[in-house]
DNA sequence: TGACGCCTCAACCCACGGGTGGAAACCGGG
DNA sequence: CCCGGTTTCCACCCGTGGGTTGAGGCGTCA
């Protein structure tokens, strides 16, 4: 039995070379192919293929909200996410949006194979770090609609990024036309939430989730 | 008159993917590839490309030590880089290395075989990111050793790093055996050189020049 | 209508960080 | 040999940031 496959990445060179690689894998069939999650969902609704396979970074909707759509759907499709970027948050996030697998970008064409064939037989293959990161944050990879981590509201988000591009809190107050209070305010709320000991922190915290760089 | 070339780059499928994409253009002819530089130099140093395409950002020496070893050398290999991360800093360091070309990944292939025949004749051919990088940062892009960005000293780094991982001066001081004065000392020095305003836009430099994340 | 969460702001405290200046030790090259 | 750069350290000042409490306006949802 051969396991039907849409792709999706946005980097021609990583597209094509997927195509290629599991082209060449006995029972992996590739039946589409797209540079973004909208048309990755439309080929998948034309194919109804068993799995998507597709990177989380890129433009438009993002691999994320495309993985959670599809798994909001009817769709039988299964999602494996496929990325660069690997560290905890992103796993947490993709997982949680209902993909079965996960892996990095430098894992080797049989393990992608493998991934591929797991979840279109609803199995789940996750490699090593994912899988720490899975057990380190038990429950947190279930539901969570994430968008802003760690429960952040708009405004928290706001002067965050404002943080992280190095501004002090008086130039934040200036770019959100209020009080140098209020920026404070929205600080302490996001240190608290998010765990974090200083500004500096704060800003490394913006990188890894994507609020910044 | 075709052009051989010799891939390097530490993703599998990034890889494969330049390899069958390239290899499907009239001229170009890949006789090597590796997954990381120290390899991809002894195979320059077998095979005698024209052309060495290469990743910046992995494992071991990196890409754009890489390329300086090879532009050092008394080969006649010419360097294109391609990478993910094409932010002004990687450009410039990539260009002031000895890169002909410079491209970012998501370039299609037509483009990317451009840039390679381009450097094989000894031309340059710069994407619109990097042309903009060169032209706003006129001379930067020269000899520069580089290694650590804008004159920083070897422990200055050590601290900077400390910093951009979000500890406090107290902690950076035991990290690295030395007392808080000296810690703010580096700091002081790391500041006038960088010309940033405060910790927080250090850590924002750090990640722009590779030293975190 | 009350309860809740978000955004807004103020006053306060004090610890830490940012910005001086000076100084000792070491090492390499002119 | 002395000069310059790096690394290490100290003392001082004060501005900003981190942390607290408290409070009013504004939406939404029960």
């Amino acid at each position: 039995m051969t396991v039907r496959v849409v792709l999706a990445d946005d980097q021609t060179v990583v597209r094509e070379g997927l195509r290629s690689l599991l082209g060449l894998i006995e029972g992996i069939d590739v039946v589409g192919v797209a540079a973004d999650a909208e048309t990755a969902l439309e080929l998948v609704g034309q194919t109804d293929p068993d799995v998507l396979l597709t990177d989380l970074r890129m433009p438009g909707i993002g691999g994320v909200e495309g993985i959670r759509r599809l798994r909001g759907g009817r769709s039988r499709t299964q999602a494996v996410a496929l990325t660069t970027y690997d560290d905890d948050a992103t796993i947490v996030e993709a997982l949680s949006a209902g993909a079965l697998g996960f892996l990095n970008k430098d894992a080797d064409p049989a393990t992608i194979a493998d991934a591929i064939r797991a979840a279109a037989s609803g199995r789940s293959l996750l490699d090593a770090k994912a899988t720490r990161a899975m057990l380190q944050r038990p429950g947190e990879a279930t539901p969570t609609a994430y968008e802003p981590p760690d429960g952040l509201t708009e405004r928290e988000v706001d002067v965050l990024r404002l943080v992280a591009s190095g501004l002090a809190n008086p130039q934040i107050a200036r770019e959100l036309f209020v009080s140098v209070s209020t920026v404070k305010t929205h600080i302490n709320h996001v240190l608290a939430k998010t765990g974090c000991t200083g500004r500096a922190a704060l800003v490394r915290y913006a990188y890894e989730h994507g609020l910044a760089g």
